[in-house]
DNA sequence: TACGCTTATTCTCGGAGATT
DNA sequence: AATCTCCGAGAATAAGCGTA
């Protein structure tokens, strides 16, 4: 351990204070290279120094854990970041006698995942098993979060498309968070494939009781099952403490091709529901038994 | 001819108003 | 009161135009 006792001093930095022995968490503050350090005008790579009062320590820490981990034959030899959202990156840790680093295609992809920036802080703790390394990122104090897209990545590129046709209401920003619990709604259950849409629930909505379908969502539905003008549909809240099914009907718009659900059974629905204003709700269609199409209303937030 | 910027046109959707 | 059409602000898209 003593050859590596020699500190990493950042040009602007002054040595660490030193650090207690034993090390259930640390702090790193990131610094400009974890963002940007440009090799050439085309290729960025990212990485972040590990200070010097716990980098040995920290070294020592994952060797043990990988000697361990090779001895009990585990498929994970190497140290992982795993992220307070449950991501895993396999940064590499580079351990040199005057510097300890996270680099690597996945350090970087984690910089880009949580758009990372100089002074933004990372809390590690090491693990008492295994090499997943639990981390939390922060900006002044407030947790940070993957950007919302990052939550689509294990998707096929059929389910990507889905997603990305999606109608939202204006003014809907869904978070990290918001948006997986999206997916996992919208992929929970078989829908017809026609465009979802996500809208937030205005005075319209909830008092006025009067509902609409954007003319894009309707017309792709049209391309799935056979919609006219006038016609039956059922409410459905499946998620709500009691699934909600309420019988309704609805007529298409001549003049903008917009479906607009019938007033009192929508008004019953939501009461049932007990669906409120600026709830978010992510509207889904599926085709019954007897053909007839059930508008599936699924609360988001 | 490709590109970027500005202007014109069309489309959308929330909500008001007319009709049944 | 419920159902349906229409209006208008803003967004999205297309067209026009100048520059390199």
């Amino acid at each position: 351990m003593a050859q590596y006792d020699l500190p990493y001093l950042p040009p602007t930095r002054r040595p660490c204070e030193p650090h207690p022995e034993v090390l259930q968490q640390f702090e790193v503050i990131l610094d400009e290279n974890c963002w940007s350090r440009m090799v050439s005008c085309y290729f960025y790579y990212f990485f972040q120094y590990v200070p010097c009062n716990v980098r040995a320590f920290l070294a020592e820490y994952i060797d043990e854990r990988k000697k361990e981990a090779r001895k009990l034959g585990k498929e994970q030899v190497e140290p992982a970041l795993f992220t307070h959202e449950g991501r895993s990156y396999n940064a590499l840790l580079k351990h040199r006698p005057n510097y300890t680093k996270f680099c690597g295609g996945e350090w970087n992809t984690f910089a880009d995942d949580y758009e990372l920036c100089a002074g933004d802080h990372i809390e590690f703790e090491p693990p008492d098993e295994g090499l997943n390394l639990k981390i939390q990122t922060y900006r002044d104090d407030k947790r940070l979060l993957p950007l919302p897209h990052v939550a689509l990545d294990d998707l096929s590129s059929e389910d990507f498309d889905h997603v990305h046709c999606c109608v939202y209401s204006k003014d809907i920003e869904l978070t990290y968070d918001q948006t997986r619990f999206f997916l996992q709604r919208l992929f929970g259950d078989t829908f017809i494939c026609c465009r979802p849409f996500v809208h937030v629930l205005t005075p319209t909505n909830t008092k006025d009781c009067v509902m609409k379908i954007p003319r894009s969502v309707v017309s792709t539905l049209k391309r799935w099952v056979d919609m006219p003008t006038n016609g039956r549909v059922t409410l459905e809240a499946p998620d709500e403490p009691t699934h909600v099914i309420t019988p309704s009907s609805y007529y298409i718009c001549k003049n903008d091709g917009r479906m607009v659900i019938e007033k009192s059974s929508f008004r019953d629905f939501i009461s049932a529901a007990s669906f409120v204003e600026k709830n978010v709700v992510l509207i889904t269609f599926k085709e019954l038994h007897d053909r007839s199409v059930s508008i599936i209303i699924q609360r988001i937030l």
